[in-house]
DNA sequence: GTGTTCATTGCACACGTGTGCAATCTGATT
DNA sequence: AATCAGATTGCACACGTGTGCAATGAACAC
């Protein structure tokens, strides 16, 4: 409820509750736009009056109001940060380098659901309308259109571990495709002769380039004729779906798989666990197992899982960075980073 | 960088990119006035002119700026979280809950972290400058200067599994005490004789109410003599500490438990594993285990923990709620919500 | 036809801040 | 003492929106 002009004398003293930098100043004895620069950095203004100003402030309790600064130079320093679901571990484990690094350059995460995809535009129509300073996409293609208005209202996009498909949108991956490399010649040197790829159906880039990076590294030995490997689509990529895969992988005595590739750790830890209700089958000795992602719980004495360590700091970072670097240069190219993989060997491989 | 006045009207046909109510007021052909009516639930336009209103807006793809909104009514829809880390499963899996419930009442969740004690202060005093319309604590006990500002603010403070220790502020906490009192009870009638309370030293409140639950169920047959129990303090309540903690639980062959409760299910995890490596020792024959909390992991086979769930999804709606209601009634009375838990019978106990 | 009620619309002000411009002040140099 | 350069300050405008108030117009009853 907005005071009318004429009782604003009344409840202007106190009451309103809201400091504002008029008030400061009228405590303070000097002009609002001195309080302003006070609190603006880089503004000039003498050590005396920065003083006076800052013990007003201070004891009137006196916070920027961030809202009315965004709006007078029409942007804010919202990042929105777009995310499928809260249950995915390997992207909560990203949510808390993101707020660190945005913190970092004082800016603050806009957490926005897109677990369906419908749900995606309305995220970006609604972030727009915080003008937010940029976005961080986790998942989902954005919509063409959108992207576009994006593009044209010069917010920097930046995505993590997806296809650089989109013109002017900066892209930070993970080395998806060596991370399947170290994959694969980790099962050899270990041993394997009988692998196998245990996919997921839903085919996002990362999980391509990994099955490709697996194949690529495969392939010279598997035209020698000297293994064989084959991959296996799952259902869901879920804990409970890879502890099912357990029974049928291992159901033909003929074939049985020696070394297996899956392609997150939560479907690797449900095999691992799978494996352990199976007779004979002792991981790593009858079979290795190789994860991805590094997720919490692939650290667990229960799984001790060998995977292929995701640097979710430097993903993070390395997004963070490049909005900024966007926010200052907006006409700048769009990049591709790739952040290096490194293979954490636990119990489930040998060595 | 701010256009100077005398340049504006070679900028003001395009280019500024944000379009503005007066563009699409003159796009329409009404005035800036009717535009934001159209926008403005429950403001007066006729059909006529919010038909016309929406088809420009849509054609110029105007979106309207919520800070500035927000500044006039100096008000921002933002909700601050404050999240301790963003390690603990259980405040992961309340994020998503409070999400989806802020976006219900088209509010936005401002994420803090405030892992260490002193970044709270900040944390809060950085919530202050966006002029937030409420903040939830997961938490933390809020430096009570800061709290008085908010009280005096009238902003709407609420807080999951806290101790109600804090005029004016609401609190939603799941039933600890009873949870406590479900797992004795539920270890008690699968004969468990020598009982232990496995807690941490981070006395937060809600542990210790489980504590207490638990022990006030034990009581009666204690004092009986018919059974007997302890408190075990480990250090961190980590999945670590768990694991390790089987191994001196069971040191003495004299005094081993037959029934363990664990102050939440990260603990009572590690401790599953744990004993998996000990001969002899099967679960839940020789040992009973029950956990609290319920989180995503205790369900996993791995672990199949019996333990005592905690409604996250109406810890998250009543929250919200809290804030919604006394933003609309600031000097309502605080309120103190209990939500009932249930007893998740899984693997670690009979039946 | 006249008077009355009510919905609709436009004007203008307010929200709280950053900052260009001109005026003023400070201190050093000639 | 006079001059000048540079630092500091205040004024006023702009950011984009919501809304009270008065004016306009339509619909309706007599």
């Amino acid at each position: 409820m907005r005071q009318h002009p004429k009782f604003q004398s009344m409840t202007s003293d106190n009451n309103s509750a809201w400091v504002t930098a008029a008030d400061v100043a009228r405590a303070a004895g000097v002009s609002r736009s001195a309080v302003s620069r006070t609190f603006t950095t880089g503004a000039s203004v003498s050590p005396a009056t920065r003083d006076k100003v800052q013990r007003a402030a201070k004891a009137l309790g006196y916070q920027v109001n961030i809202l009315a600064r965004s709006m007078n130079q029409s942007q804010s320093n919202l990042v929105g940060v777009v995310v499928k679901g809260f249950d995915d571990p390997f992207l909560q484990s990203l949510l808390g380098p993101i707020t660190h690094h945005l913190a970092l350059r004082s800016l603050a995460p806009l957490l926005m659901d897109a677990s369906e995809p419908a749900k995606l535009a309305n995220s970006l129509r609604h972030l727009l309308q915080y003008r937010v300073a940029g976005v961080i996409l986790t998942s989902g293609k954005p919509p063409i259109e959108l992207a576009k208005q994006y593009l044209r209202l010069r917010i920097p996009v930046a995505m993590i571990n997806r296809a650089p498909d989109l013109k002017g949108v900066d892209v930070v991956n993970s080395d998806h495709f060596e991370g399947g490399a170290l994959a694969a010649r980790k099962l050899l040197s270990g041993g394997a002769r009988n692998l196998v790829f245990l996919d997921a159906p839903t085919a996002t880039f990362s999980a391509r380039r990994r099955g490709e990076g697996f194949t690529a590294s495969l392939a010279p030995m598997a035209q020698a004729g000297r293994i064989t490997w084959r991959t296996v689509q799952t259902g869901a990529a879920t804990y409970a779906t890879g502890f099912a895969a357990a029974q049928t992988l291992f159901a033909d005595p003929k074939q049985r798989p020696d070394g297996i590739f899956c392609v997150n750790d939560v479907l690797a830890c449900g095999l691992v666990d799978g494996t352990r209700q199976l007779p004979n089958l002792h991981v790593p000795q009858a079979c290795q197992i190789v994860g991805f992602d590094d997720i919490p719980m692939a650290g667990l004495s229960a799984f001790s899982l060998t995977t292929v360590h995701q640097d979710v700091d430097a993903l993070a970072r390395s997004a963070v960075n490049c909005l900024t670097e966007r926010m200052l240069n907006p006409g700048m190219p769009a990049r591709t980073l790739q952040i290096p993989v490194k293979l954490v060997v636990r119990s489930t491989s040998p060595d």
